[in-house]
This record gives C-alpha cells, structure tokens and sequence, in this order.
RNA sequence: GGCUCGGUGGCAGAGUGGUUAUGCAGCGGAUUGCAAAUCCGUCAACGCCGGUUCGAUUCCGACCCGAGCCUCCA
C-alpha cells in the first residue's frame, strides 16, 4: 500500500519514495531545553512517532533523529536566572523531555543528537559556506548572504522582496541585507562558547539541524518534519544552508503539524497560554493525552480543552471495555495490515481521524462477532491500535486502575458486589441500587451481565 | 502590507462532483428487577454570492469571517 504524504515544498501530497529503497531517514526538530514541554510541543512528537511507527512497516530501516538543542540564549537567560550551571539546566529539561515523551507512548528516536556535541561540524559547515560565497564575517559575526542563493523563500512560498515588505527583520548594521541571517555569533565571556577561527563564540539557531542532518543522516534525508511555525525562517534557512554548502536536494519531503489552539488561539510559551505535559499528566494518563493530540489531522488545528480530554478519555474507556470482553479470545496471528482501512487512512497523508473510525468500526463488529470471527477481529484492533500508539496496556488494568486521587480500593469493591449480588439474591433490589449508587459516588460503574458483574473506575 | 491555511450537523472532527464518516450528546426501541454496557432505528451540516455542470458541501471567481508566518516559539 502506498504512502502518500503531504509535502510543504509543493503544497501537495505526495507518494512518498526513499532516497535509498529500503532505509528511511527521517529528522524531527526536538526541543530547546530549558523548561517544561507543553502539550503543544507534544503534537510533533506524538504525530512523528506514528509516521515512525508506520514507516517501520513497510522499510527495513528507519532511522528517526530528533535533536536536542542545548545552546541557546533561552538556556542562558534560564541558568543565570536559576543561578544554575548551564549544564544542569539543559540535563534537567532533557530528561524530563524523555519522561514526557514517554509518558505519550512515544518510542525514543533512533539517534538523539545534542547540538553541543557538534559544534566541529557546524564550524565546518559554516567555513564551507564562507568559501563557496554563501556567508561573510562581519564584525564577529559569520552571516548567510540570502541574496546569494537563487531560488531562497522557496519553502515559505516568499521571495526576499516580500519580507521586506513586511519589515520586520532585524535590521543590524553588521548585515549586508537584513535578511541575511547567523551562522556564527560571537558569545560573551560568561556564556558558553567554543573556539572558532572567528573568535569565540557560539551558532547560530539554524546551523545546528543542518550539520547534524548531513554528519548523522547525510546530505539528502527523505522526511523532515516540525511545527508549521518552524517553515520560516528555520527550515527555509536550513535549506539554504545545505544547498549552498553542499548542493543536491537536503530533503525531499517537509511536513509540518498545525498547532493546538486554546480558545482559538495558539498555544505557545509566548502567549502564556499552555499547559505542560507534566502538569496534564497529574490529572490525565499518557495515553489520553495522546489519543486527543490524534483525534485530528495533523495539518488541522486542534482546539484544546478539558471536554477534549474528557471525550478522548471515554473513548479510550469504551474501546478497552471491548477489548476487556475479548480478553479470554486468543489474538490471530496471521493478519495482514493491506487492505485494513486503518491502515490505509494512515497510509493517506496520516489521516488519524479516519483511522480511528475504522478502529471504531472494528470495536463494533467484535461485539456482534461469532467466536470464529474474534479472533481476527480483536488482532486487527490491536494492530491498529500498535500504529497509533494505543490499546496496548491491559484493558482489565485500563478500567479498574487506580489514580491519585481514587477513594476506593479494588478490595472493597469486590466486597460490596457481593454484597449486591446477596441483596439481588434476595430480591432486595432497594439494598442492590443503594450499594450500586454508592459505587457511582466513588466513581465506580457496574455493569452486569450473564457472566457476571463487572466494574470500571469513570 | 506581503505570504500561507481554514470556515462541515448541539459539540469534536473526517471525507466526497450524484447512496453512511466516525465519536460524544439527543430521540425511539430491544435487553435489564431497575440501571450500565451492548444492539437496532432515528434527527441533524457543509460561511455568503455568483459561475461551470444533467447535478456541487466537493471545481472556479468574488465577498465576509477566523487563524498562522513575516520576531523566540511545535
């Protein structure tokens, strides 16, 4: 089944091919450590995480690289506020990033690359651009000429005469246009630097993905993904650092996720409006959070707010409770993913939407399934539910396990449904809905059947 | 101002030139001691105005409204 996948450079989706049959490369821009990732930060890696599921299907090799950006004025700026080493500020947010992520359900990418582990290739890339008449030192600074690349803007769909128009740019009298950007700028004595042959100092914010792509990854990747808001300037400016310094195409298909809203607008650390991973996590399990990043299309914003996580909650509740009814079923080990509609949605450019209806669908069908058919059925589900990240806890576990801020024991339960059940035995149905709707204030529901009664927390 | 992208039923959210998205909520029924869950049925939408077409929510144009980028930001 083919994968077709919506390329920014283009504006159009495409049917996607390796650069090399068989192995994948794929770059994912990752976080600037120095504070909490919030949801919205989350979005990339969970979208990214499933496009890296799914491509594993199909090619032998996938190698995923997102890196961490451990140099940056927002770092300084957080350990002198803190009156913390630089070190312990990028390490404490790098592993929490990890935890984050992986609260999520997102697999930990192939390579992990830190921007401060290489600092000699961006140096490299850097005096290459200066040989080949791509970038100029000014003033301690190195600086890319934009106006020496011919086709610059191509990404963001914008010439250079455009973003003048807006006139926004910094303008700074070391520039020689003030589109030019920084590869190289000179760092204070306190802050971190290294040795250049222009002095000491540190890179600019685009050099790191560029260098760290053709070291690890090569001068040509397949998939270079990140939020909507990183098409310009960072990957137009990344473009234009690796065709200038190196010729060919530096990737051959972008993509890039919309945003989460919150009230109609975006979340962002600048708006002040978000909420961190961490912070949700107390009040929501991983998989909750990533099943509402997924209910809509990656390239569609996605309002975010309490009912959402609600919504995606139950839904998650109702698909395990059909998994939790196919419990004893053995799994058919012989499913083949073609033809599948979930997987053909996510084939589509990663309609998670549409995939998550066919899983619904499949939820469906098991309940009015014949024994012969279950088995199948229930290993479709989870197949489905593998490639989105989902379903894969123990759905007795899902329903009954226990939060924080839960009252009840399991124990205690247990008790009081046999206590119900010798009420019923009794036809003394007034004591059974008293010690049922005890259970509601609990957060406890029943639901009985032939077999027996069963509970979940919700 | 320049460049993008959107406006779908009560809500969330897919998709399509001509028969169902899906989920939640609502309504009717089955089931149940009563519920819950499940099953069956059901209501309801395509911003506005033109154009193309036998036929447009879907294509084209104008308009209105919204969001984003152009400055750190997923």
């Amino acid at each position: 089944m083919p994968l077709r996948l919506y390329n920014t450079l283009g504006g159009a989706k495409e049917v996607f091919e390796p650069l090399v049959p068989d192995a994948v490369t794929m770059y994912v821009c990752g976080p600037t450590v120095y504070n909490l990732a919030h949801i919205g930060n989350a979005r990339p890696v969970v979208v990214f995480d499933v496009l890296f599921r799914l491509l594993q299907t199909q090619y032998g090799t996938v190698t995923y690289a997102r890196n961490i950006t451990d140099v940056d004025d927002k770092i300084i700026a957080a350990a002198k506020q803190g009156d913390r080493s630089i070190e312990s500020v990028t390490e404490e947010y790098t592993a929490k990033y990890r935890e984050d992520m992986a609260a999520l359900n997102a697999l930990p990418p192939t390579l992990e690359p830190h921007a401060t582990h290489h600092i000699d290739a961006m140096i490299e890339l850097t005096l290459t651009l200066i040989e080949k008449g791509h970038a100029y030192e000014s003033d301690g600074h190195v600086l890319f000429a934009v106006e020496s690349m011919e086709d610059y803007g191509k990404l963001s769909g914008r010439s250079l005469d455009d973003m003048l128009a807006g006139a926004r740019v910094e303008v700074a009298d070391y520039k020689r246009y003030p589109g030019d950007f920084v590869l190289w700028k000179p760092a204070a004595a306190a802050d971190p630097g290294w040795d250049s042959p222009w002095g000491r100092g540190r890179p600019g914010w685009h050099l790191e993905c560029s260098a760290m792509i053709r070291a690890l990854l090569g001068e040509t990747i397949d998939i270079h993904g990140g939020g909507r808001d990183l098409i310009f300037p960072h990957h137009e400016n990344e473009i234009a650092q690796s065709r200038c310094a190196h010729g060919g195409d530096y990737v051959r298909y972008w993509m890039h996720n919309a945003y989460l809203d919150i009230d109609g607008e975006k979340m962002s650390k600048s708006l002040d409006n978000f909420r961190t991973v961490r912070d949700l996590l107390q009040s929501y399990r991983g998989e909750v959070l990533r099943f509402a990043l997924l209910s809509a299309h990656y390239r569609s914003p996605l309002n975010f707010s309490a009912e959402l996580l609600d919504q995606a909650q139950s839904t998650l509740d109702s698909l395990y409770s059909t998994l939790r009814s196919v419990e004893d079923v053995a799994l058919d080990m012989d499913v083949s993913l073609d033809g599948e509609p979930f997987y053909a949605a996510l084939n589509d450019d990663l309609n998670t939407p549409e995939a998550i209806a066919a899983i619904h669908a499949l939820s469906h069908q098991l309940h009015k399934a014949t024994e012969d058919e279950k088995p199948g059925l229930k290993a479709r589900m989870l197949a489905a539910g593998n490639l989105l990240g989902i379903l894969g806890e123990d759905p007795q576990e899902w329903l009954q396990g226990t939060t924080a801020d839960d009252a009840i024991g399991a124990e205690q339960i247990e008790e009081l449904i046999q206590a119900r059940q010798d009420a019923k035995a009794a036809r003394d149905f007034a004591r059974a809905d008293e010690i049922r709707d005890q259970l509601i204030d609990s957060g406890v529901v029943l639901e009985d059947s032939r077999e027996g009664t069963t509970w979940k927390r919700g």
